[in-house]
Parts: structure tokens; C-alpha cells; sequence
RNA sequence: GCUGGCGUAGCUCAGUUGGUUAGAGCACCAGAUUGUGGAUCUGGGGGUCGUAGGUUCAAAUCCUACCGCCAGUACCA
């Protein structure tokens, strides 16, 4: 190696980002929505760490290691990254077997997959689920639906649909089709297809396959058409409301007898989001969800934003009753859902729903005689001791300008101006910067009217008051109504 | 993983059949204005042309490989 410099090139890997401040004041702020509500259902924290045993992420006798990102520790031993939050949480559940149950917990944290990444699809990325462990009545179930719906709607999104179904629905349409269980992992991740692809691809890849447009040929899985055609009958049941729906299903199910189980299942949900006056264009009853996790074992959900809906589902979960079993060898009902918080950030800001702001400060101290830099400071703190979002400007450039150019780029709201001037008066100068900059633009075609206008609201924009008034004056400025 | 497209300044891009010293807009910095943000004007800094190799008198331009990004598709416990 040569002394010369070797310059470090700075760069992310692929499907990692940098969150800047503005993005991340946005992202706090819907974190601390989504707490807010799951808390208002009661639900507890919980953390858990980022690594785990390979063996208690995947079990015994699973191969797909393809997603997951796993290494050799420094004792030897075998271990990954978390790919979610779910099994964690049946792995907590069975170590600590003092927890109360029924056990309902929160959980926010970063997960990893070593997926290809996508639009809204990272590879490290933050969920928050909310699950209920050790409950089997479809009560759960329903609490965990009206979470997702009361939780997107704190969010302020106005159009997502929420949609649910059961896993035993498609078991039953195999028993109905006549198709043999074990095809049902590749008969369900067909039909997940079936709102991306058509029905007409789905019926090709149920049976011969097909050859998509980038000329990849899909094999297929060798179904009759008999068994397509019934899978087509269900298919083509109307979309409506959750109790027509559901009729519709008893009724085409009539003669199959795993049915029942599913029916009274959903019978008991939509009853109880009826009753709850739960709109059916934001819940919807659709038969055809499936999602791709092989551990769940009744309803299952998952949610869309209806403008963005090439994001995929933001927000999914289900009933996992033989999760848990895996660490304790006995059965503990579960059910639960996960947003996941980057895709869903992602699809909102490309709907421009999420409010970048990129500071906290709430008042820039400016300092025009570093001097007297233990004034400034004082003076921050009295601000802050009242609880005032303070920053003191701290940049080696003193003039005023940069000054107050730096709290406009920052958007820094109130300013004060405290020179030799205000010094000699014992007073301070505060700066409604935002009607200041609203100011700007007037200020050079103002006449008449307009510029008596300009000069009433200058006067409201930039005051001198007593050093002993500057609390007050802040605070009068800070509560102005503000356009949104 | 597969197929295709694209990599030129911080960003968006132009750059003729290969031909002098690679350009523009925006952004940034400074000054006009040594205590006031915007606009304007003037000036300024910024580029291994994704990386490495090859063809050529000559490569941002053509060829090969790799890396990255985008789209589609597959996979997704």
C-alpha cells in the first residue's frame, strides 16, 4: 500500500436507504400515530433483537434460505437477520410462559429480507404489527381488522380497502374443485395473481402454462378443466357487500363440508363489523386473497391504498394458530397484522400525503455579536426551559442574512434578532419568519391599498419588545393560525 | 434468477456518421446590499463521461466483461 489517499467512495447497498431529517420527522410523526391508535386498543410493547437462531426463524426441514440474510457468528453458530416480526413473537411467547394470556403486543422494528428490491419493496425495512396470542374466538380476528381500518384512517388516508377472506375458503374450493391438498401452495399463489395477470392467464397457468410477455415460459400445474372451470365459478361470484358475498359463497359451498367451518367464521366477522357500522368500501369481504405465507390458518387480511395500488399491500396479517407450536409443541391460537411502515411511507409520499418538515425548531436564536455568545445561549435556554423548540445558530458565517436564510431553508418559523441595538435597549426583535416570506413577494408591487396592507402586516411580521417580553411575544407568534 | 432499456456536474438532461479544451437549465457559492429571507443582475466553483479492458492516429460515442439503476417477469418461508 502507497500513502496516497485512498478517498472512500460513500454509497448504500442495494434496498437500504438513508432516512434525511425532513423524511424522517414525517416518519416519526406516523409512527407515532400508528402507537397511538394499536395503544388505544390496549395493545403492549415489545421488543425483541434483530438476530435469532437460523433454526428459530425457519424451522427444521424448510429450505427457502434464499431470503434471508444469514451468517456465521463468532461462536460458530448459525444465525440471520429477523425476516419479521411474527415468529419472534411466537418464539417470546413460548420461552416466557408466564405472560398472561391472552397475550396482545405491539412490536415497531426494522426486518430483513434478501429480496430483489421494487417500488415500495426494501431490503430493510420497518413493520409494526399488532397480534393477539392465545385467543381463538373470531373476536380477535375482528379487533385486529377495525385496528388496520381505525389505523389507516388516523394515518389520514382516505382511500384504502381493507380486505379480508379465510384460508380455509380456498381449502374448501379445492375440496370443491376436486383438487388434491397438497396443490394447494401453487393453486393459491395463482389465483393471488389473478387482479395483476387476468383470469384468462390464470386458467392458462392452472393448466398448460403460458409464456408471459418477456417470452419466460411459466409452467402449469396440470389441472383438468373440470377442476378450472369450478375455480372460475368461484372466481366469478359478484363483489358486493360482506353479507352478500358471504351468501353467495354458503350457497356455491352448499354440498362441500369443510365449508362450514369457513362460513361461520366469516358469518361471525361481518356480523360484528356490521354491527360496528364498519363501511363495506373500506372492509371488504373478497374471496380471492390468498397471501403468501404458508403459516396462516384462518382469516387472513391485507390492505391497499386504492391511488397507489401498484404498491401492493401495505398493511396484511392473518390467524397463525400453529406458529407458536413450533417452539412448544402444543397449540396457541394467534392472529395479527404488520404495516409495513416503508412501503406504506413510500406510496403516501408518492401520493404527496406525507407533510415534509425539516426542522424541529420552532425559534432560531440568531447571533449578530458572537461576543456576547453566553447571552444567546442563556437566552435559549430560558426558551427552552418553557418548553419552546430552540435552536441556537451555531455557523461560523455571522451575517444576518445567512442567518435568517438558513431558519427559512429549515423552515424554522419564529427568528430573534438581538444585536447591539436591542442590547442597548434591554429589548429583543422576534420575526414571524413565515409572514415575513409571505411578505417578500408583495413587497415590490405594493401600492395603494395593497401597500397599507403590506405595512399593517409588516409591522405584525417583525416587533421590538421589551428583553422581559420575548416569552410571550414567541409564544403569540407560534399560535398564528397558519395556512396548511 | 431471466429478458429488455439506461448510466455524462448535487439534480434533470444535450452532446451530429468516432474528430480540438464535454455543454445547458436548475441547485450551490460570492458580490451588488459590512443588521433582514424572495426576485433580479454580475461573477464563481464544480466532470476519473458508472468501472475495467479492447479496437483506433483519435472513444462520452464502437466492442467485451463487471457494477448500478429502471421496466417487465419469476420467486416471496
Amino acid at each position: 500500500m502507497t500513502t496516497e489517499q485512498r478517498i472512500v467512495e460513500p454509497r448504500l447497498l442495494r434496498g437500504f436507504r438513508d432516512y434525511l431529517p425532513a423524511q424522517m420527522n414525517a416518519r416519526q410523526k406516523m409512527i407515532a400515530t400508528i402507537r397511538q391508535v394499536y395503544e388505544r386498543y390496549g395493545f403492549l410493547p415489545l421488543d425483541t433483537p434483530a438476530q435469532e437462531y437460523r433454526v428459530t426463524l425457519m424451522g427444521y426441514g424448510e429450505e427457502n434460505t434464499k431470503q434471508i440474510f444469514g451468517f456465521i457468528n463468532p461462536e460458530e453458530e448459525d444465525v440471520a437477520l429477523r425476516f419479521d416480526l411474527t415468529v419472534p413473537l411466537a418464539r417470546v411467547v413460548a420461552q416466557y410462559p408466564d405472560l398472561p394470556l391472552p397475550f396482545r403486543r405491539y412490536q415497531v422494528a426494522p426486518v430483513w429480507r434478501a429480496d430483489k428490491p421494487d417500488p415500495g419493496r426494501f431490503r430493510e425495512f420497518l413493520q409494526f404489527d399488532l397480534d393477539s396470542v392465545g385467543v381463538s374466538s373470531n373476536a380477535a380476528d375482528v379487533e385486529i381488522l377495525c385496528g388496520m381500518y381505525d389505523t389507516l384512517r388516523a394515518l389520514g388516508i382516505e382511500h384504502f380497502k381493507v380486505r379480508f377472506s379465510d384460508r380455509k375458503v380456498l381449502n374448501s374450493l379445492l375440496d370443491f374443485a376436486g383438487i388434491p391438498r397438497e396443490m394447494a401452495h401453487g393453486v393459491f399463489r395463482v389465483l393471488d395473481k389473478l387482479e395483476k395477470v387476468g383470469l384468462e392467464n390464470i386458467s392458462a397457468e392452472l393448466t398448460t402454462g403460458r409464456t408471459d410477455v418477456s417470452g419466460d415460459k411459466i409452467p402449469g400445474l396440470g389441472l383438468s378443466a373440470a377442476a378450472v372451470d369450478r375455480i372460475k365459478e368461484f372466481l366469478a361470484m359478484p363483489r358486493g357487500k360482506r353479507k352478500d358475498v358471504l351468501a353467495d359463497m354458503s350457497k356455491l359451498f352448499a354440498r362441500v363440508p369443510s365449508a362450514v367451518e369457513a362460513v361461520t367464521e366469516l358469518q361471525f366477522m361481518c356480523d360484528a363489523l356490521d354491527s360496528l357500522a364498519i363501511p363495506d368500501e373500506q372492509v371488504a369481504l373478497d374471496l380471492s386473497i390468498a397471501r403468501g405465507l404458508d403459516y396462516y390458518t384462518g382469516p387472513v387480511f391485507e390492505a391497499i391504498l386504492t391511488d397507489a395500488p401498484e404498491f401492493g399491500s401495505v398493511f396484511g396479517g392473518g390467524r397463525y394458530d400453529g406458529l407458536v407450536e413450533r417452539f412448544l409443541g402444543r397449540k396457541i391460537p394467534a392472529v395479527g397484522a404488520s404495516i409495513g411502515v416503508d412501503r406504506l411511507f413510500a406510496a403516501m409520499q408518492k401520493l404527496g400525503l406525507v407533510h415534509l418538515v425539516p426542522s424541529t425548531a420552532q425559534v432560531l436564536v440568531t447571533v449578530m455579536e458572537p461576543a456576547r455568545m453566553h447571552d444567546y445561549l442563556k437566552l435559549a435556554r430560558m426558551l427552552r426551559a418553557e418548553g419552546i423548540n430552540t435552536e441556537l445558530y451555531l455557523g461560523e458565517e455571522s451575517g444576518l442574512g445567512k442567518q435568517l436564510q438558513y431558519a427559512n431553508r429549515l423552515q424554522i418559523p419564529v427568528a430573534i434578532i438581538l444585536g447591539s441595538d436591542e442590547f442597548a435597549a434591554n429589548e429583543v426583535t422576534v420575526k414571524d419568519l413565515l409572514l415575513g416570506a409571505s411578505l417578500q413577494d408583495r413587497k415590490k408591487n405594493a401600492k395603494g391599498k395593497e401597500r397599507d396592507e403590506y405595512l399593517v402586516l409588516s409591522r405584525k411580521a417583525q416587533v421590538k419588545v421589551a428583553a422581559s417580553e420575548c416569552l410571550a411575544c414567541v409564544r403569540e407568534i407560534l399560535s398564528r393560525p397558519r395556512p396548511a
